[in-house]
DNA sequence: TGTTTGATTGACT
DNA sequence: GTCAATCAAACAA
C-alpha cells in the first residue's frame, strides 16, 4: 500500500497536487505512529513559478532539496515559527514540489491532540499547512527524508474523491508572486471541515 | 556583517 | 477585524 518512489516521478506537478488528494501520510516518531488523509494541497512549478523557492532556477542550500528526483520531503521553517511540508515530485533537476496544507486525521488521533492541544474533533487540530505539519509531528529534521522509509510515508487506501468534488483556486499567502499568485493551483476537497478557508466554493 | 521578509497561526479588540 | 511572534534564508554591501 505504500506508494513507490516511482510515483513520485510523473512530472506533471498539477496532476500530483489533485492525486494526492485522499492519499494518507504517515509519520513515525520514536515508535509514535499519526496518519492523515491529504485533503489540501497546492502545486509549485519548478523554475517557472514566481511563488516558488527554486523560480528562475535558484539554487542554494536550501533549495538544493528541490532539484532531487522525486519522492523525498521538502520541509522549510517559515515566519521562524512554522513548519511547512512538501512532497518533492518530477525527476532531478526539475524543482517540482506539492505543499501540503491540511490533513483529516486517521490514525494516532491521541497522539496529534496531544502536539496540538486540542481535540481531534476541532478543524483547526490540522486545517493549514503549520497545523498539519506540527499534528504529524513534522519539523526540519524530515526535510529530504525518503517517502519510502520508515519515517514518514504515504500509502493509497483506495480513497477516491469524485472530479466533482476535488475543486481549484489561487494559492494562499503567495501576494508576493505577483500574477502567479492568481494561478488556480490550490486543490482541496469540496467542503471538508478539515481545509483550511476557504474550504467550499 | 547587516537588513529584509516570509508557501502562518493564534491571541486579542 | 487587527497584529505580534520569531528566525533562517536570501541578498546587499
Amino acid at each position: 500500500m505504500k506508494l513507490p518512489l516511482s510515483y513520485y516521478s510523473n512530472q506533471d506537478v498539477l496532476f500530483m497536487a489533485q492525486d494526492l488528494l485522499g492519499k494518507v501520510l504517515f509519520t513515525n516518531i520514536d515508535g509514535e505512529i499519526t496518519a492523515g488523509i491529504i485533503v489540501e494541497t497546492e502545486a509549485y512549478h519548478g523554475v517557472s513559478d514566481k511563488a516558488s523557492h527554486a523560480y528562475g532556477g535558484r539554487r542554494t542550500d536550501r533549495t538544493e532539496t528541490l532539484y532531487n528526483q522525486g519522492g523525498i520531503s521538502y520541509v522549510y521553517l517559515c515566519y521562524g515559527i512554522h513548519h511547512l511540508f512538501n512532497v518533492v515530485t518530477s525527476v532531478e533537476d526539475d524543482p517540482h514540489a506539492v505543499l501540503v496544507r491540511a490533513v483529516e486525521p486517521l490514525i494516532g488521533k491521541e497522539i496529534m491532540e496531544m502536539r496540538r492541544n486540542m481535540p481531534a474533533s476541532k478543524a483547526a487540530i490540522s486545517a493549514g499547512p503549520g497545523s498539519a505539519a506540527k499534528a504529524l509531528g513534522i519539523d526540519r529534521s524530515f526535510n529530504k527524508k525518503d517517502l519510502n522509509g520508515s519515517d514518514i510515508w504515504i500509502e493509497d487506501h483506495g480513497i477516491h474523491y469524485s472530479s466533482d468534488t476535488i475543486v481549484a483556486g489561487p494559492r494562499i499567502g503567495v501576494a508576493y508572486a505577483q500574477e502567479d499568485a492568481l494561478l488556480p493551483w490550490r486543490f482541496f476537497v469540496n467542503g471538508n471541515k478539515y481545509v483550511s478557508k476557504p474550504n467550499k466554493i
